[in-house]
DNA sequence: GATGAATGAGTCTTCATTCAT
DNA sequence: CATGAATGAAGACTCATTCAT
């Protein structure tokens, strides 16, 4: 018979991957990196054991392709055109989108404030993070500095644990907190800022 | 390392004990639970691996007497004559002590947040720790509530979050986030509240 | 690496078959039997894994097909006209053959050694190989014999574990030791013998 | 009770450590190193595969402390009182030493072919036996050089290629070889040299 | 109380081999 | 013929816990 095609296979792997991460994700999120054995993984993703290794070199590997594979996509959502300004609209969207991308994926906060919290564990990780990160303060800091603000930098770091604090609620117990409420105490907060004082 | 000294944990009579518990707490806290092995805290303790078992039933009982015992500790803070009334000083020297807390403590928030974040592995910690928050909740919705807020609870919500988040980003990177300046913003905040609107 | 050239086993007419032997023997040699997977024998062979088991039943009948190939061919050497008689010339001829083997298949004799050295791993090769060496005694020994040695087979075994000793340092180390002066202190050694005393 | 003394447990790790050194030789010079399991070890040894850890950091350190080990002990055999030089009744001493070791030593002898034999797996025990051989070759051709032998190191190369070859066939088959008679040879053959030409 | 040797279940990872295409 | 995805058994190593002393 004919082996499959290049194109086959590559169908087969891209899905496969996406598989495995799929379950990792969510094995992650809910029992933790280190009680998530890998044998779990494939459990949930239903496949071997081994054929994990097919796919990603070690059970390291597939939490960072998750963290990076994820935290690049959200960091187009803060600066949708990545030039560094962020106007009103941009503002105003950055928020509601904190709000949808919440919901949406509690599982991946969930995994990442574990991971930051206990940075010796995953080095390599922080790092990275780290800088994926610091361009956001810096467009939100440009942000308040040109609304007039007397100190952006703080502004910026305030808004972000406001921020964090609800999320981080909600990854914990999505009942606990009503998002709708949330987003609209946040907006009217910050409503002087956008409305151009 | 947070300024915890080895003296923490002095309540708790058996000296030994106490030393078991600190040098668990900062492991705990810096590599995270799964991590660290009961010998690397014998070893930071300084005694033998054997002796932990003689004070411990297991390496969980560890992490639940290090939570619970901090735990009281705290709440004691909010609501110190439990009498479940909060009154203006009250309030301006919980967020205070929430400030002062967070310094001294960053250990232990670190430890609180990563297990709140992974329910499953720890189920009876969840639970349990719950069941001493929701009184929180409580006293700070009904000192709203006295104020004249329209709804008391979602501003509890929204203030805790506010200090999780403020209290997260400290305990991830203490020289990220000015503690001070923070404080003044919270106080600034709710100020309306507690100068009697 | 040996100046074995890809197409070392010409005579073993599929081609894909040859491809696989060579490049099996060179990673054989130079990492060893167990720490060379199939997947790298198929690399190196430029072949998919799987094609592999189109030609040999497994990876042991690999190692098999290499030794008793190459043996065959090794003999032959020994006593070219398999008469079990050895003349003046084929003595000489004998010794320098194994320089000249040696040159070009230090590889091989590296496969050879680690296999003899390690019975239990390959028994079966074992057998066959002890088959194969103990006419090359006899031959060596009915030489020595018929020069009146007094004990011919003590002489074959010194004259063999001479050469072996040469073989398996060049073996290790190609460049510890000058084939040329060792083979003419080994000529000179035995002239007595072939320039009949 | 009184916990066990210090002394105590110095003498549970040196019988235990050796015990598993004893074990490990024997194995993996019968099966090979990496057809040697840990467990296999254990077992071998009568103790827990757990336990080996508690010895040893690795599979590797195992096989390290073996050779480096008895190679010490038998550099001191060639060169007893580490002077460099050899004298007449040391080198009949050397020769004779190694035919005493070779018969209680062929399990470590045939380890030490082995791992000889395929460098890239134990590329760190390779640099350091290499280390610990150069000096031996020095005292030998020195021995030579000072009997007003024209080319001392080949010499020196002959004869250790020569003992190797007695070795390795003693290792691989213990009964395919009469020692007595070989040493014999070897003695009338460099007799010359210590009955001082 | 105190020590650390000892255990064994569990973890990540590798690899020979099979098989659908 | 050829491919590489898939499997599962096995291996090195870790660690919470027990226990003799």
């Amino acid at each position: 018979m004919a082996p499959r095609t290049k194109e086959s296979f590559e169908k087969i792997r891209t899905e496969k991957k996406a598989l495995i991460l799929d379950a990792a994700l969510e094995l992650f999120a809910s029992e933790g990196y280190h009680v998530t054995s890998v044998s779990k993984i494939a459990q949930a993703a239903g496949i071997s054991k081994g054929l994990i290794y097919n796919y990603f070199e070690s059970k390291e590997e597939i939490l960072e392709t998750l963290v990076f594979t994820t935290m690049e996509e959200l960091l187009d959502m803060i600066d949708p055109n990545k030039d560094g300004v962020m106007t009103d609209e941009e503002f105003v969207y950055m928020i509601d989108m904190n709000f949808k991308w919440l919901e949406a994926n509690s599982d991946f906060l969930k995994l990442y404030f574990a991971m930051m919290l206990q940075p010796t564990v995953l080095k390599l990780v922080e790092v990275k993070l780290m800088e994926l990160t610091i361009p956001v303060f810096k467009v939100i800091s440009n942000y308040f500095d040109s609304k007039g603000c007397e100190n952006p930098m703080i502004e910026a770091r305030y808004l972000n644990s406001l921020l964090d604090g609800i999320n981080i609620n909600y990854a914990i117990d999505p009942t606990s907190i009503p998002l709708d409420a949330m987003k609209q105490k946040v907006l009217q907060q910050y409503a002087p800022y956008y409305n151009s004082i």
